[in-house]
RNA sequence: GUGGUUGUAGCUCAGCUGGUUAGAGCAUCGGUUUGUGGUACCGAGGGUCGCGGGUUCGAAUCCCGUCUUCCACCCCA
């Protein structure tokens, strides 16, 4: 059998779990800085729990479990007979794996609610599956990072939150903008055209500006029913990013006023710390994911051509679909796939990742190979990374293995070495070779 | 879900308008060399040409289907 993987989702070799690793561990030590603690959620959760939160769209990306068991017994067969493929599925499928954090997260929240104290400020870091087509930095499975605080409407959480991404893209030494906008001001948007009714298809619309140019959204907002007119004066609200002109625009729409409110609040906690990325106000920023009610954020990176490498907003009552009311929240997800990609192709991690031990033996008998055993177990009591190669006598071999793993330092034992109880240390990138006892190997290679 | 693209040795690929036993480089193993890798030379092993069907005297090559890769759209991290 030829062994394969399905489509979408991939292994990982050792560097590239060392380099995912680094993101993960930078993005943690922000999290426990800003004082969120860890949680998780199982990889499965019930399809009712999931189906609905993310659109129709997101409902179509859902992987489902089949059900086991005789479970032809209870499917739908008339849905069979009609050849309603979602039908039939549903009813022989339960389960699901999870499409992102931030729902199973409500559903935690809702299911613990007295366990846990509110605010309750948590961050989880684990993988997530969309049914998605894979195509450049989109996969069938990928981790997401997310930070989340519920049960507090404060502005001040939107600022700590933007802060945070500003802190691990420093940390990660990426450029990037953080765009913000209010899903409000969108609302208001969309009341002054008369286009309360279409608000999902309209923010799709807005969302593209940047992409696809003023006259093909142009175009399409009067494909809405739109006048021309109306259209271009859209076009030059959202070009603004001052909050006077909306201020105008907004007389007769409170849900726009509130907006305008909501981003001023946000702007006082944020302009008393300080950032090294650009914090940037976008009108035209919408995100497809509909439980977001105000704030709303997304992160591009300045220096590659990546889709967004993080995004997130406020959602107002996330856990009201199961059962509980008055809980607002707000978060943000880190992509650590985009991520990676994006330091991969710039280079940005540190040279010092490194999957190679600090020392390898190299030995040429069965006495010497002995000794390197116990030498290594006493560098390894001392915390260094130590190995011996398993077969002894054929040296290119042994030399060409240490090559191979990047291994800086090689401790050669023969019959000579042995005598005088000695190691030959060999630097492998100078080439250097001395005579050295154990006192000497050690503070020689202890970093 | 829509459109395009890709699949030949472990890896990267060549293989012309169909025509004997499908090639190269790298990697692996062995040797030159029983104390030295990255950097020499010699040799060896390794392939159901993604899978299924069709056309043909004959298919890696042409046609259809299917899976996979990558890319764009939709949407999204």
């Amino acid at each position: 059998m030829k062994p394969s993987l399905p489509k979408g989702i991939r292994d990982f070799l050792p560097n590239e779990v060392l380099k995912r690793k680094y993101i993960f561990e930078t993005v943690e030590k922000v999290f426990k800085k800003n004082a969120y603690v860890a949680i998780e959620t199982p990889t499965m959760e019930n399809l009712e729990t999931l189906t609905g939160k993310y659109g129709e769209e997101g409902d179509q990306l859902l992987f489902k479990v089949m059900n086991n068991g005789d479970f032809l017994k209870k499917s739908d067969a008339q849905a069979f007979e009609e050849r309603n493929s979602s039908k039939f599925a549903h009813s022989i499928s339960k389960r699901g794996l999870r499409y992102d954090l931030t729902v199973p997260f409500a559903r935690y929240v809702v299911m613990h609610q007295n366990d846990i104290s509110f605010p309750f400020k948590r961050y989880q870091i684990q993988p997530v599956w969309r049914a998605d087509r894979p195509q450049k930095g989109r996969y069938q499975e990928f981790y997401q990072c997310d930070v989340d605080v519920v049960g507090s409407d404060s502005l001040m959480y939107e600022a700590e939150l933007v802060k945070i991404y500003d802190e691990v893209f420093t940390a990660l030494n990426l450029e990037v903008e953080i765009k913000v906008n209010n899903r409000k001001i969108l609302a208001g948007i969309a009341e002054v055209s008369g286009l309360s009714d279409q608000f999902m298809t309209m923010t799709i619309i807005l969302d593209k500006l940047d992409k696809i140019g003023e006259a093909k959204v142009v175009e399409q907002l009067e494909g809405l029913g739109l006048s021309n007119e109306k259209a271009l004066y859209i076009i030059e609200l959202i070009g603004s990013s001052c909050l006077e002109d909306f201020e105008v625009a907004f007389q007769d729409s409170e849900m726009g006023q509130l907006g305008i409110q909501e981003l001023k609040d946000f702007h006082q906690y944020l302009d008393v710390v300080t950032t090294n990325n650009k914090v940037v106000f976008d009108p035209s920023l919408a995100r497809g994911l509909s439980y977001y009610t105000g704030c709303i954020f997304e992160v591009k990176s300045l220096e590659t051509e990546m889709g967004s490498i993080g995004g997130g907003g406020r959602y107002a009552d996330l856990t009201s679909n199961f059962g509980l009311k008055n809980m607002p929240g707000v978060g943000v997800s880190f992509g650590a796939e985009r991520i990676y990609d994006v330091m991969e192709e710039l280079g940005k991690f540190p040279e010092t990742l490194s999957v190679a031990p600090d020392i390898l033996f190299v030995t040429f008998g069965a006495q010497e190979h002995i000794r390197a055993f116990k030498w290594s177990g006493l560098l390894r009591e001392k915390g260094i990374v130590s190995d011996v190669y398993p077969d002894f006598g054929k040296m290119k071999k042994q030399m060409k293995y240490a090559d191979q793993i990047n291994v800086q330092y090689v401790a050669i034992i023969g019959e000579e070495e042995m005598n005088k109880d000695v190691v030959s240390l060999k630097n492998m990138k100078t080439g250097e070779q001395e005579e050295v006892n154990f006192d000497a190997l050690l503070t020689k290679i202890d970093r």
